[in-house]
RNA sequence: GGGGGCGUAGUUCAGUUGGUUAGAACGCCGGCCUGUCACGCCGGAGGUCGCGGGUUCGAGUCCCGUCGCUCCCGCCA
């Protein structure tokens, strides 16, 4: 038995005369005692339904039942509406289905809360989230997830890329992110980790032979949850053998275009710009760069080396941006307080320092009338920081970020170390398995500092999208990196025995890359966050209001695992 | 772990300098209504002002504590 041959938002002038049988909910109903209106509701859109007692007497007699969001099935005629009875607003608006049989599918009770009411507490929205679900915007973002990803799947496989499943039951890591543990029972007092990434297992697979390994795979991290982050996620995870840097680039764009493409979004100019690291911080102040607007960093330092003013003289690096505005005293105290905020000991606009420099330094700042600079002299680390958020501030501020625009760049040349804050020692700047620069793996461990990686970043409007690297296929260099981060054989042995073991049969050269999914279809969706394109998340506390979890469990279930809570279970 | 914002009817919100019985809109319930489309009209129900304590003659309003939600920092190889 069909429940329905026509969807409701697919009605037309055109088929005026057809008999059809549509079901729905019910969106609103207008009862005029006699005649009632009802307009059914699917995905698709409303269809006004008339029912007339004199054309169908038990059809009225349901109709006044109706209730908000009962679920409903007519048959009728689709009838067109006379001009003056037309609505403009809705596609569907010029025609209506006189009904002749109306059933109740199914009642509602009066919901939490009203479909199209705005601003609802996002935590009430999740709790009900199968309301939610009905409502255009999450429909939109959820189809559009679908959409997107079935085009970027089209992607890898028009490339010859194979969708291979790894586990999320894995071994965990200490470093990094903090894991997900499980306990399992044929295995007392041990844990397995859920996958923070398949990285390892597709780096496996490329020793393998499986050359072009692809995978939306879901990932699970143990960290705090924010507008853009989830304990559990998904990425676009992909990996290539015998390729260079320009392959990976090269299906990355190909997969962003497609899924703008299949969005109905324009998709951004190939090939996506390049820029390196150095240039980034340098010019920009930060390794995701929003390159929407201007106000470029500039660097003063071979200038007020030999400054008459001493902030300048004494200082390591001297960086400033010139703002197309000035500013009163108050508005620049502001800044300044900021500024410091981020780390720097001061924020000096050029006129008010301008008695302490020389004709040379005035003539190579030339600012023009009506514009500003403001200077930050420091460590060029803190310089970088400060003024990369100045610089973003401040268009914020001054509205010169075009939202229109969607700008895609990569970030290349990342050095492959930085010091360690915890340890003071060296670290991996993205993850171990990044190959060094071909001609500098001999320095890895004599000069750290000055290897650069071959690792890109993907950035969308400042955004992060993901990143990836060539990875190291070579057992010495990978254990060369292992001994900078300050891991003796033992270690080395123990954590990644059977990687190591792996690289030592035949690993061939590859690379690949890994782009968070659901912060890609977020910005995608313009949503301001992810948990408007995720069916059910978890709100920030880390709870589902949904369903309740997670909850305790009791004490034989644990004892089986041979867990013992330190503190009482709580309620 | 730290900082900011919020918490009043089912929902979204207003609530003045601390002062009568805490309001509006939508939703809900009852009634009327044959061309509405956010239908209209009449009537009604609905409140632990998150919770606890304090100041005060008097607290939604001020103070302290606490809980929840949220954003940010830390964290996220």
């Amino acid at each position: 038995m069909a429940w329905r041959d026509a969807m409701c938002g697919d009605l037309r002038a055109g088929d005026a005369g057809r008999r059809v049988m549509v079901a729905g909910w019910a969106d609103t109903r207008r009862d005029h005692g006699g005649l009632v209106f009802v307009d059914l509701r699917d995905h698709t859109g409303k269809v006004q339904l008339v029912i007339n007692p004199e054309r169908s007497p038990a059809a009225a007699e349901t109709a006044h039942e109706i209730r908000n969001e009962f679920v409903l099935q007519a048959t009728g005629e689709v009838v067109a509406r006379a001009p003056e009875l037309a609505n403009p607003n809705l596609p569907t608006g010029q025609i209506e289905l006189q009904v002749d049989e109306l059933r109740i599918l199914s009642r509602s009770t009066p919901l939490p809360f009203q479909l199209e009411e705005e601003n609802v507490d996002e935590t009430l929205r999740i709790r009900y989230r199968w309301l939610d679900l009905r409502t255009d915007r999450m429909q939109r973002n959820l189809r559009l997830n679908h959409v997107a990803i079935a085009a970027i799947r089209r992607v890898m496989d028009e490339r010859g890329f194979v969708d291979v499943w790894t586990p999320s039951l894995t071994r965990g890591t200490p470093e990094g992110a903090r894991d997900f543990l499980v306990p399992v029972r044929l295995q007392p007092g041990k844990f397995f980790a859920l996958a923070q990434s398949p990285q390892l297992f597709k780096q496996l697979c490329m020793v393998g032979g499986i050359d072009r390994y692809y995978q939306i795979a879901t990932c699970w991290r143990d960290e705090d949850l924010r507008a853009d982050r989830q304990f559990e996620f998904r990425q676009l995870d992909l990996e290539m053998a015998f390729v260079e840097r320009a392959d990976v680039l090269d299906v990355m764009e190909a997969c962003v275009v497609g899924a703008f493409e299949a969005a109905g979004v324009d998709p951004p100019q190939r090939p996506f710009p390049h820029l390196s690291y150095a240039d980034a911080m340098l010019r920009y102040g930060s390794d995701k760069p929003d390159l929407r607007f201007g106000l470029e960093i500039q660097d003063a330092t071979d200038v007020t080396r030999d400054s008459e003013f001493g902030v300048f003289k004494n200082a390591p690096c001297v960086r400033y941006v010139v703002v197309p505005r000035t500013f009163s005293r108050s508005e620049h105290g502001r800044l300044e307080e900021m500024a410091k905020e981020w780390g720097a000991k001061g924020l000096a606009n050029l006129t008010q320092i301008s008695k302490f420099l020389s004709e040379r330094e005035l003539q190579a700042f030339g600012v023009e009338e009506g514009s500003t600079a403001l200077f930050v002299a420091d460590e060029e680390p803190v310089v970088a920081r400060a003024l990369g958020l100045l610089r973003l501030h401040l268009a914020r501020e001054l509205d010169l970020i075009d939202a229109g625009r969607d700008v895609f760049h990569w970030i290349l040349d990342f050095p492959l170390f930085e010091q360690s804050e915890e340890f003071g020692g060296w670290t991996f700047m993205h993850h171990p398995f990044t190959a060094p620069v071909p001609g500098e793996e001999e320095r890895i461990e004599s000069d750290p500092e000055h290897v650069r990686g071959q690792h890109y970043d993907l950035i969308w409007n400042g955004w992060e999208l993901g990143s990836g690297s060539i990875r190291i296929h070579e057992a010495e260099v990978q254990q060369a990196v292992f001994r900078v981060m300050g891991m003796d054989e033992e270690e080395q042995r123990s954590k990644f025995g059977y990687f190591l073991e792996a690289l030592q049969m035949g690993a061939p050269p590859h690379g690949g890359f890994a782009m968070g999914i659901d912060r890609f279809i977020a910005l995608l969706a313009r949503e301001p966050d992810i948990r408007q394109v995720t069916a059910f998340p978890k709100i920030a506390s880390g709870f589902d209001p949904l369903t309740g979890a997670p909850t305790p469990y009791p004490d034989g279930a644990l004892r089986e695992l041979g867990i013992r809570l330190l503190d009482p279970q709580p309620e």
